[in-house]
RNA sequence: GUCUGUGUAGCUCAGCUGGUUAGAGCACAGCAUUCAUAACGCUGAGGUCGAGAGUUCAAGUCUCUCCACAGACACCA
């Protein structure tokens, strides 16, 4: 089963911000959740490169665009390949592939009668780079902002018919599926319901852009352009530069994930335009929340920006991840909190269930030769039934992408097995030699609960589930999560490697 | 300004169609314990459920008003 998703196409006018990172972790636990599920996943990122602020950037460096867009761009590679993330794509909206493809689509939106030339009026606020919604009677307004004089506009370029879509995009809005998290899609409902006005695709003053054949000096706006990457990757990844045959390599995209500030480019604005070119429309979209920190919006201003290179350098990349997925509910925004962020990653992952494993694999070694014991049940062991109920409540919410209520019943479950550990209180037991084989029994099982934990975690800490596969002696190449998670495949009588805690705690660093 | 959402223990949140003494995790305190990463476990302290009024035998849960915060109200992404 093929399953594709993307995460935004970044705008690369300044380097990658943690909000970014977060977008794509989430994207990225999801594509290996879905891999370990057994379907052909295509994981889509990359960046959007075009538009006038890039270009004005580039201006201030006194490079020449492409040259920003490259910099920056491999800023994006390197991080994501810090976060481990494990994306099928990188596309660049500045290469041809993509290029090519922006005017295939043209064309076909235009065949459809779907464009035409018309004048972008109003009131143009230089320092935000937008139309003001003012009067346009107006003999001459400020920008409630910036307090400047606002500029007024008359620009030729070229629209959209959006408008004809109005019914369409109604419908799909409102579909049950579509749009999550609810608050937003009845957001955008309420937009759609107002009535959708054409949008202009094209801009005369800004070079940095793709140039729309047939009109001189107009190049694509920045949307019109960057929401075909995601089309463009398809393409790539098949080397293969056609519209006509995207059905079989992976389109539609399954979901979307973003950010909730561009959720209606995605859900109205991209749905018509592959409406109009006859192509298919994503299955999903998704806006997730923004990030806070200590309750304060991010931002070079207030100064308090986290960097995303500086938090893996501190805190390894293992802890970044499980942070933000577990104590995150996706879609709502969340406050990133150092001290909490500490706490949280040295309880689940070193005390309840890196301790877990340390304790068991200890005792294992102990009392049988070093290695694993061997079960011999006749009843179903407790800690199978926990596991059963278990992987039902983490496959539900995996797929749904609700990462927190997913983790959280793999701690419960570690934490059922920790208590289980002190009930049966195997080191009282061991002195009795008429108890081994029930001490076998319960080991043997821990061990095995602490295998399928460490399959459960794989998507969102891939290093650290690796980490204590190899502590339970049990092959990490090819693991999945179907048979994998059949009760029984630890090898008895395995040798097992000498304990060592599989994650250090954290030290809350006060510099942030 | 209009509309929407949120406001529950120090922190992050759960509480479905109103019904016994309001829950979890973390943080904190005490106990216990050594198989283990000063870890695990147990117990405890912590809340007039944003404020006020109303409906009801009964409201965190419904209605109204107010306060605070967040977001949407089309071309910055």
């Amino acid at each position: 089963m093929k399953y594709t998703l993307t995460t935004p196409l970044y705008y690369v006018n300044d380097k990658p911000h943690i909000g970014s990172a977060y977008t794509t972790i989430a994207c990225d636990a999801q594509a290996r959740y879905k891999r370990l599920k057994g379907h052909k996943v295509i994981f889509i990122t990359g960046v959007d490169e075009h538009g006038q602020k890039i270009q004005r950037t580039a201006e201030q460096k006194k490079i020449e665009p492409i040259e920003h867009c490259n910099n920056i761009s491999q800023l994006y590679l390197k991080l994501w390949d810090k976060w481990d993330i494990s994306n099928d794509v990188f596309i660049r909206t500045s290469s041809q592939e993509h290029i090519n493809i922006v005017n295939d689509f043209f064309n076909r939106v235009f065949s459809s009668g779907d464009i035409y030339m018309g004048h972008q009026k109003g009131w143009y606020c230089v320092g935000c780079e937008e139309y003001k919604d003012i009067d346009e009677h107006a003999i001459e307004s400020t920008c409630p902002i910036h307090k400047q004089k606002l500029e007024w506009r008359d620009e030729e370029n070229l629209f959209f018919r959006l408008s004809k879509y109005q019914n369409e995009i109604e419908q799909l809005v409102n579909k049950e599926d579509f749009i999550y998290p609810i608050s937003r899609k009845n957001e955008i409902i309420n937009f759609v319901n107002s009535g959708l006005k054409d949008f202009s695709i094209s801009r005369v003053n800004v070079k940095w852009g793709i140039p729309v054949k047939g009109y001189k000096d107009h190049t694509f706006y920045v949307w019109f352009d960057a929401l075909l990457g995601y089309i463009s990757s398809i393409c790539k990844l098949n080397s293969n530069y056609s519209l006509d045959n995207l059905i079989d390599n992976g389109w539609p995209a399954d979901v979307h994930v973003i950010g909730k500030d561009i959720l209606r480019f995605h859900a109205v604005y991209w749905p018509a335009m592959l409406m109009s070119a006859n192509l298919e429309i994503p299955k999903k979209v998704i806006g997730h929340g923004f990030l806070t920190k200590d309750n304060l919006k991010m931002g070079k201003s207030l100064g308090n920006i986290i960097d995303p290179d500086k938090l893996v350098k501190d805190y390894g990349i293992d802890s970044v991840r499980w942070y933000l997925l577990k104590d995150f509910k996706f879609g709502s925004d969340g406050d990133f909190q150092f001290r909490r962020f500490v706490d949280i990653v040295n309880n689940d992952l070193a005390n309840t269930i890196g301790n877990l494993l340390n304790r068991t694999t200890s005792m294992s070694r102990k009392w049988f030769e070093g290695n694993i014991p061997e079960a011999i049940n006749s009843d179903t062991h407790i800690l199978q039934i926990k596991v059963v109920d278990t992987l039902k409540v983490y496959n539900s919410s995996f797929s749904i992408f609700d990462f927190s209520r997913a983790l959280d019943s793999v701690i419960e479950l570690a934490t059922f097995a920790n208590v289980y550990l002190n009930e049966q209180a195997p080191w009282k037991q061991i002195k009795l030699n008429s108890n081994k084989q029930l001490v076998a029994n319960d080991i043997y099982s821990i061990l095995e609960t602490c295998r399928i934990i460490a399959i459960m975690i794989n998507p969102v800490v891939p290093k650290l589930s690796i980490k204590i596969l190899n502590q339970l002696n049990f092959n990490s190449t090819d693991i999945n999560l179907t048979e994998c998670c059949y009760w029984g495949l630890l090898q008895s009588n395995a040798k097992l490697p000498t304990p060592e805690p599989i994650m250090n705690k954290l030290e809350f660093i006060d510099d942030n």
